[in-house]
DNA sequence: ATCCCGAGGG
DNA sequence: CCCTCTGGAT
């Protein structure tokens, strides 16, 4: 994928104001070890992390690894994850998946993406979630649906499908930088840049956002009844 | 009514 | 491409 020096340096100038901005910028998904987080992320489908920590400390304390996740019953943990959406699903993903890992993978969660996008649940996001909080560099740039909105706002992408967005930003992104350019994105979503009502007023980039002012009519289809 | 750190299946 | 799974927040 070639893309214009210009390009490149629009692009860097407004990651490099939002780091400074969020110098923060971190999961905030609650786990300890890879095991764990692969969990969260799973869990987090459609929901907030607030929602998903409120769980995920009982589910842990029972479940705390893949051995005993496996030896669990889908009806057992549905209780636990009762407030979550898509608990059913998402019940039955976690023990298959915690049954994989330790029928596969000697019950620890593989550093390798193929790997990780084969387990149930888990797609490229999840992957390059837990590949770039835990082993330091994901395969690509984590596109969930405040980065597909910002990305596009912001004008580092026209490309509207997950995939084909997350291609471009790995582009963009040297592989070091890539795990926080997601975490600031997603920061700045939650805080400023929100789906329904982005706060351009008090937005740190809104002099290099080319939406600014009118970032309801770039993302999703506008309400118009 | 729309969105939240999506993924699987048709 | 589409649909479904699901509940809480705004």
């Amino acid at each position: 994928m070639k893309i214009s020096p210009r390009r490149r340096a629009r692009v860097a100038a407004a990651f490099a104001r939002l780091r400074q901005l969020y110098p923060d910028a971190r999961c905030e998904l609650l786990h300890e070890g890879p095991f764990q987080l692969l969990v969260a992320t799973v869990l987090s489908a459609q929901t907030t992390d607030r929602m998903v920590n409120q769980v995920t400390p009982a589910l842990f304390h029972r479940f705390p690894d893949a051995e005993s996740l496996a030896r669990a019953a889908p009806e057992e943990v549905e209780p636990l994850l009762a407030r979550l959406g898509f608990f059913r699903v998402k019940a039955k993903n976690i023990v298959a998946l915690a049954r994989q890992l330790v029928e596969h993978h000697q019950g620890k969660v593989p550093a390798d993406f193929k790997a990780l996008v084969a387990l149930p649940g888990v797609g490229r996001k999840t992957a390059n979630v837990v590949l770039g909080v835990c082993f330091g560099v994901p395969e690509g740039v984590v596109v969930d649906t405040h980065v597909q909105r910002l990305s596009q706002r912001l004008g580092w992408t026209r490309e509207t499908t997950p995939d084909k967005i997350e291609r471009e930003l790995t582009a963009l992104f040297p592989p070091e930088e890539r795990d926080l350019v997601s975490h600031v994105l997603i920061f700045h979503g939650r805080r400023v840049c929100s789906a329904q009502r982005p706060v351009c007023d008090r937005c740190g980039v809104r002099d290099l956002c080319p939406s600014a002012g009118r970032a309801e009519h770039i993302g999703r289809k506008k309400k118009r009844a």
